[in-house]
Parts: C-alpha cells; sequence; structure tokens
DNA sequence: TATTGTTATACTCTATAACTATA
DNA sequence: TATAGTTATAGAGTATAACAATA
C-alpha cells in the first residue's frame, strides 16, 4: 500500500518555533553585546564568575555544561581582553584558579543590564501571566528532561 | 551614590530558559538525524525544497533567512551526497534551479518521523493545552517581532 | 550597471582526543 | 595511573565581501 501521508511540514513541530524565537533572542542579544566586545558565551562565562568568585575551570566547566577544552580557549580570550585571569593553586601545582579582573568585574553590571533590555524586548508584549506561564513551560520541559546544561548558542 | 542592586542573574531571563530548551530539542535532533547522514540545515534544506520542487538558490535563501553563500555551500554539499541536483535556467544562464533527486525526496519523510518523534519526546510531558498554549506564545513573539527567517542553529 | 551565484575569508561554537605536568 | 588543564584538529554555522558570468 502506498504511503499516501505527506511528511509533516516543518511548522508543524514545536521544536520548530522555539528555535525561531530562541535565535532571534539569541542574535539579537550578540549584536548588542558586541559592542561590549564580548559573545554570548563569555557573557554566560563572567557572569557565572561573578558569583563563583574564584573557581578551578573543570568546575566552570561542569557549571556550564561545556568541556574543559572549550572553557580554556573561553578563559584564554577573556584573558587576552583583560576580564580573566588565571591564578596558580599553592596547594596543586597542575590547578588554576579563574578569577574576574577589575574591568571584568566592572563590565558584568552593564552586561546584566543589556541583558535586561533585551528580554523586556522580546517578551514585553506578554502580559506578566503569559511570561510566567512560558516561564512555568520551559521549566516543566527541562526538569522533566533533566537538562543541566546552560545555554550558549 | 553606590549601586547596591546586584546585577541580573543569567536564570532571570526568559531568554535563557528558551535557549536551554530550544538547544536541548535542536541538539537531540542533530544527533538522531546525523545518522541518516544530514544535519539540521540540511533537513530545512531539504523539506522546504520538498514543497517547492524547483527553485532558484536565491528564493531559497530568502525562505530559508540565509544568505545566498550559505544556501550554495548548503546545496553544494548536499549535491555531493545525492540528495539534491543544480539544473541549469534556459531563459537566464546566470541562474540555477536546484530539485530534490529522487533519494532526496525519498529520504525528507524518513526526517520527518524523526523530527515528529523528537518533537514528541520533548513535548509529550506537556497536556495539549499546554502544548497549544506555548506554540500560542511563541507565534505571539514571533508575529509581534515580524520574525520570518526559518531557525536553523 | 545590476543581478545570480560561487568562492574566499574569518570567527564562534562544538566535540574528540592527544598531550604536558603534576598528583 | 589518574587528574587538571592546554592544545590540536575538524566540522558546522554565520557573515561579509570579492568575484565571474550574464542580464
Amino acid at each position: 500500500m502506498p504511503n499516501d501521508k505527506p511528511p509533516s511540514d516543518l511548522h508543524h513541530h514545536l521544536g520548530y518555533w522555539l528555535r525561531a524565537v530562541s535565535n532571534a533572542v539569541s542574535q539579537n542579544f550578540a549584536r548588542r553585546v558586541e559592542k561590549e566586545g564580548v559573545t554570548v558565551a563569555e557573557w554566560v562565562f563572567l557572569r557565572t564568575l561573578y558569583d563563583a568568585n574564584r573557581i578551578a575551570p573543570s568546575m566552570l566547566a561542569e557549571r556550564m555544561g561545556m568541556t574543559r577544552g572549550a572553557i580554556s580557549k573561553l578563559a584564554e580570550r577573556l584573558d587576552e581582553k583583560g576580564l580573566v585571569e588565571h591564578e596558580a593553586n599553592p596547594t596543586d601545582r597542575r590547578a588554576q584558579v579563574l578569577a574576574l579582573t577589575e574591568a571584568g568585574r566592572a563590565l558584568v553590571p552593564a552586561l546584566a543590564a543589556i541583558a535586561d533590555a533585551n528580554d523586556a524586548a522580546f517578551f514585553k508584549m506578554l502580559a506578566p501571566d503569559e511570561q510566567r506561564a512560558l516561564r512555568a513551560l520551559l521549566m516543566k520541559i527541562i526538569s522533566e528532561r533533566k537538562l543541566t546544561k546552560a545555554p550558549i548558542d
């Protein structure tokens, strides 16, 4: 018997619309923070380090859901930009400790303000209860799927 | 006066959760279709071409929200895989026409089935009315922001 | 001159794995 | 041997711009 059911359309999937909105939000945010000289991944790195204060690369990798190699590359780039510094760990000479420089710490609130503005711009057309509903639905999926990685791209 | 308000947390933004879920859905889909030898961008390309039948690269670029250069690269890769073919346009010798090969057309339903399964796996924990609510919220943002690009990554 | 499509370049992100130094 | 971190490699996506052929 012939299969007369046409293949489902791209627009049929919730994942399609999710990706459409997510990409727009992220790309818009990327354009904004680019003027501050950082990428989205670097923002997540800096914001996480802001709270952690001093942290081992391997710990940061785990917290951000990235490989150690990726963290190493990010850390090097941010070090070159003068936003992050590596310190030696006196008790274990293999280990490193990452920390924000003064400039890095000063930049975080500015980036956070950009993130606030970007989020507001995209979700302001939703009523407060709609925003709460969207957040609840997303978190329901996350908790069900046990997603722990911080999103980067 | 000192600014005593701490910078907003990553988790404070709806965009963060959106990206978390979207990345998980897309990455899971990418892993699944990889077994069929294609990427997510290639799936969107093939599915769009399936409906268009025969289409100019520039039109496809517009429809997918990509540059002509990106389409050219994708088309070349899919051509090498034997899924897409280039035809000459007799009335305009600059122009090209893209079309699915028989193998390409045969692959689309299989990929669509993977997309269906992936979507179901991620959103099955939402009740039907919750799924409708999520879709409505996403589409509200899209129509408000006039997002026309098909999401790729 | 403008347009179609290809090609070149460059950068980000991702993942795997080899590698160095140290424990 | 195992661990911490770095480095190398490769692939995919994105964007810009130079380019050739044709209109």
